[in-house]
DNA sequence: TAATTAATACCATATTTGTGGTATTTTAAA
DNA sequence: TTTAAAATACCACAAATATGGTATTAATTA
């Protein structure tokens, strides 16, 4: 079976890469393999792929985002997460999700496992430590709380955000309390990192 | 001419990619490409490769400190570092700088510039928006303050360290005061940021 | 051995955060 | 059009942070 592939990520190098090894396996077939989100959507909608690999953290628009917006056009659709990070906060969508860490005998495996025996794989590595759980409620910000993360991440405080977004900082506050409740962090070191791995930054 | 190259990488992956991608190309020869730091170090003093390939952000090891251990040892060799971020704080031995978003065209360019030309091909972006500028002072902490930046980064605050690392809080915050100072950062947001953009975390 | 760096500790204080609420208006969706 | 979600605003207060010092004791390196 002949496996197609659409590819997005917000690297071109390890698309070269991804495209150079996926060349040596004639079961697996590469439709596209783009940064440009745009570009993937359309060729998924047209080309009906069996499997979309992407990233959680991309610049233009959330991999969540992409993932549920994919999956609510064509359900039959595999998803395949390649990140590098090893928590997500919805699996609910994805039905193979691997580490940027992975070898190319374990990203095949995955693939036939998801596209052709119809499982799932799925490797999470559950951090005790820094108590990292996943659960299966998709964490969704809204723009207003992106923007608000994005400048706090530039070293913003409460007051500088305030005057930026001509809003009071009573209204700072709650969104920065509504984002640490979404994102289940303490404080802005948390936050920073949750905004890393969901690639919101 | 034949460059030989050596690859570290902390992700396989993303080894394998640029391995599948090197082989097309005859005058590169990667001696090898790895995840190990210290194999890279043995096979680099034995081999004597043209080329290191690295990334800044690597768990064991700084990929900073990496780069100075090699140019101490073999001052000759030309070192290109392939990082997910477009700014860093020293780059004094480093010969050419891509961000991974780069494609192989410009790749191979790079490699050429350096290994033949003896030229430097450095591609830094300077966002303005974020004040991030070039030093060429290294930024070296000491292991206490990579100890508490990473209890920082876990969102422990200040007695929570304290407490951890059985001192007081008072020297806690003088660790912290002197790595803002080092990281030209001002509050946790960037600390955070700076620790993800240089690997320390 | 002298000099330097690293790690430690302490003080004071203004500013900022984090946490606990409540509540209205605007916008979007069912 | 009714309902729900998003964005807004306000209050209070304890806890924590950021910033400005000074200073002593290892440990390491020139």
């Amino acid at each position: 079976m002949i496996k197609n592939i659409v590819i997005v990520d917000d690297h071109q190098l390890f698309l070269d890469g991804i495209c150079a090894l996926f060349n040596k396996h004639d079961d697996i077939k590469v439709l596209l393999a783009t940064t440009n989100i745009k570009d993937a959507i359309n060729c998924i909608d047209s080309e009906n792929p069996h499997l979309v690999i992407t990233d959680i953290s991309m610049p233009e628009m959330s991999g969540i985002e992409l993932i549920a917006l994919l999956k609510k056009k064509q359900p039959k659709i595999k998803i395949m997460v390649l990140s590098m990070f090893a928590n997500i906060q919805s699996y609910k969508d994805i039905d193979a999700y691997l580490l940027k860490e992975t070898n190319e005998e374990e990203l095949i495996f995955a693939i036939n496992e998801v596209v052709e025996k119809n499982r799932k794989y799925l490797k999470i590595i559950e951090d005790k430590e820094e108590n990292i759980i996943l659960r299966d409620n998709n964490v969704l910000l809204t723009t207003r709380e992106k923007e608000i993360i994005r400048l706090i991440i530039k070293e913003h405080n409460t007051t500088a955000i305030a005057e930026k977004l001509f809003i009071s900082t009573h209204t700072v506050m709650t969104h920065r309390k509504n984002i640490f409740f979404k994102l289940e962090v303490t404080n802005i070191a948390g936050l920073t990192k949750k905004a890393f791995q969901l690639g919101i930054i």
